[in-house]
DNA sequence: CCCCCCATGTAACATGTTACATGATTGA
DNA sequence: TCAATCATGTAACATGTTACATGGGGGG
């Protein structure tokens, strides 16, 4: 069965408002949001692959004439199951953009309850992370040279960051 | 002229001190710096792509008898060019693993006047990049829905929590 | 009239992923 | 001796990058 890039996701995610292919492509290189490729060569080509498999269609807009390309009913459910899967600490580790597009693509997909789970699970993993990385960084303090140290410490302090900002919005929630 | 990837560096990184194969992957797979693939069907045909350019060498080792890897004069300065290379925002928006990577191994290559010319310059770029998101946030704040905004947010607080490293890391060399 | 932006594509290419495959060594 | 780990590879595959190519429309 098919299964879309992340880069898929993102232009599903784009496309529950309809587009034209270039204004998709505008948006991955004029805004902050998704640090994609934006290129023709990859926006064309994964903008037919989703056409192919009925994740989205393209049609006229009758008022300015020009094809735009929407998400399907097909389309909406695949980004649901990929957004409500659990997260798991490689997610956390390794695919952090991924998570983030699945939190804003959740905002017109999901509950309320089923975004606190997320955001909960969210904060637990890297919890899970953090303590990782404080262990590996004191059971290796001494083998590891000056410059693996502080880069590590990056990588600590990046996932604070996040650990705070995943408790922040879940606080914001829990408030309603 | 051949350009090593990513992982390419990484690797060359790993081999100033000489290391088999499986060796290199083990580090990949077990240790939180470098968040590389580690599967033979990367590694192997990685290494063989440096041998055939010269950045690295393949020799026995006499005491244990093993096939192992080191890397040549050609692959360090090699290396060192990459990490020379003035950062630019680009690589302080989409690289940042590949930043970090050159700040590691510039410890064994670059004197410290061109560390802190290094860290002064991720500084700024740091910042000139925080600015272009606390901006966007305020010129759209209306137009965003929740979740983008606060994804922003999300990426305003990695930058912050980058900054204040860089800037802590700059202090440490200065006050050497 | 010319340049820039809108708009869409394709072809070559390198790389990474997944899966498969093999054989040696070592400790239980 | 049996399983796990060491150790190295290859083949098919999808995808993304880069570069090239085309054509229309609008504004200076």
């Amino acid at each position: 069965m098919y299964t879309p890039t992340t880069l898929g996701y993102a232009i599903l995610g784009l496309l529950f408002k309809s587009k034209t292919g270039y204004q998709v492509r505008k948006i991955f290189e004029t805004t902050p949001l998704g640090e994609f490729s934006s290129s023709p060569g990859s926006i064309y080509p994964a903008l037919n692959r989703l056409l192919s498999e009925n994740l989205i269609t393209k049609e006229i807009n009758s008022t300015n004439n020009k094809n735009e390309f929407v998400i399907t009913k097909r389309g909406i459910s695949i980004v649901k199951d990929w957004c409500n899967r659990p997260l798991t600490l490689d997610d956390v580790k390794n695919k952090f953009g991924e998570v983030m597009l699945k939190f804003v693509l959740m905002e017109q997909l999901s509950d309320r309850d089923t975004i606190n789970l997320f955001l909960f699970s969210l904060k637990e993993n890297l919890s899970v992370y953090k303590a990782e990385l404080d262990n590996y960084l004191s059971n290796n303090r001494t083998d590891l040279n000056l410059h693996s140290r502080l880069a590590l410490q990056q990588g600590i302090e990046v996932c604070n960051a996040n650990y705070n900002w995943a408790l922040n919005t879940l606080n914001k929630y829990i408030l309603n």
